[in-house]
DNA sequence: ACCTGAACACCGTTCAAGT
DNA sequence: ACCTGAACACCGTTCAAGT
């Protein structure tokens, strides 16, 4: 019954994988439950997918896509009000972001360890990539100091948000995630235009901060 | 043949876990292969353990009795020298590290995952803990900007460990993991210094770009 | 008190057979 | 081409029985 083709399928997966992994976490997904909310058998998932951490990776990697237009959608605003908004809608990804530590560290077959390892490398370099891009389109704009490294600087910003969500994760609901953010992003930011404050501050008459 | 007390087993044990870890990763640390190494059979751990998960964690919370042991040789250095020294250490912790998320993320029955939640939260603590101290002396010796919140600093200096171990679990030897971590430590003790520096800035006059 | 060996439980995966 | 149902595989865990 309601047979689907494939790119049908995997689209209805993805999408319930991600629900799945909002409501329950990680691990409410198992292929019996996303099957039977698909409507199918847990082995059907296979004509589909490689396995379970494929599938996963799948929802994943669209929701990076969903997430890049989003970002886009932000467009030439000021780079460090973009890596600011960046951080407010971490809030709704940390589910998500929980996900691909659980999809690297699963117990696979070491056959696939490789693939997922790709995978995830991946997604990785497509976040790290993006906010090291915001980096230096803040330098070239005069917003933030030119002998930073934007990778290692996009490395202290993903490490932010990696460990506020661990902790999210872990202290529960008496930590106060968004004021962490906020005071460590206050701090990079220090980071990121102190040298150039340190040089001659020109013509930029933006807002500054005290 | 050799039957042990439990503290000498559990003792035993951790080491042999330890080891394992820093040779094949967390991925190699089944009950098979640590009751092998130790000379007894798998279900003979339970004597010791009430699972699996909490004899990884036993091991790494020796583990972090050891380090904390290490890190306070350190000794009264200035604090500055004292957090590049973790990040030096680090190198040789990276496997370990990994199997924290390990442990989070493992599909355990469902009473036992607050165990695991507790558990972890505690490693955090004291880790956490730890670069907190250690980032207010360096305000209360003058060396660190005051108006700065030391776990805020904290979070962005663990942020930088947890995603150089991932990046470099992902990347493999292609990552250069040392020049990241000194490159984003040199971010953040930007940071950490710059409100200070604006005060008695007058040292150094580095090359200017352009 | 510590250990063994067999059996169980859970879940991802395979495979032959259906439409 | 997509799906089903039964069986398998792997590994953490339990339990009765040994010393």
């Amino acid at each position: 019954m309601a047979r689907k083709t494939t790119a049908e399928r995997r689209r209805q997966v993805s999408q319930i994988v991600l629900g799945i992994i909002a409501e329950q976490g990680i691990e409410g997904v198992s292929m019996e439950a996303v099957a039977r909310a698909a409507g199918i058998v847990p082995s059907a998932l296979y004509r589909h997918y490689a396995g379970k951490d494929e599938m996963i990776l799948a929802a994943l990697n669209s929701f990076i896509d969903e997430l890049e237009t989003r970002m886009r959608a932000l467009g030439p605003r000021p780079a460090a009000e973009v890596l600011a908004g960046m951080l407010a809608v971490q809030a709704e990804i940390m589910p998500l972001q929980l996900a691909i530590p659980q999809i690297l560290f699963s117990p696979a077959s070491k056959d696939q360890r490789e693939l997922h390892r790709q995978a995830v490398k991946n997604l990785q370099d497509r976040i790290l990539g993006g906010i090291a891009e915001v980096v230096q389109r803040g330098q070239a704009e005069g917003q933030f100091s030119p002998d930073i490294d934007p990778l290692a600087a996009a490395h202290l910003f993903m490490g932010l948000l990696v460990i506020v969500t661990l902790r999210w994760y872990v202290v529960g609901a008496a930590y106060d995630a968004a004021a962490m953010k906020k005071e460590g992003w206050r701090i990079l930011e220090l980071a990121l235009g102190s040298a150039k404050s340190r040089s001659g501050a020109g013509r930029k008459g933006r807002r500054r901060k005290e």
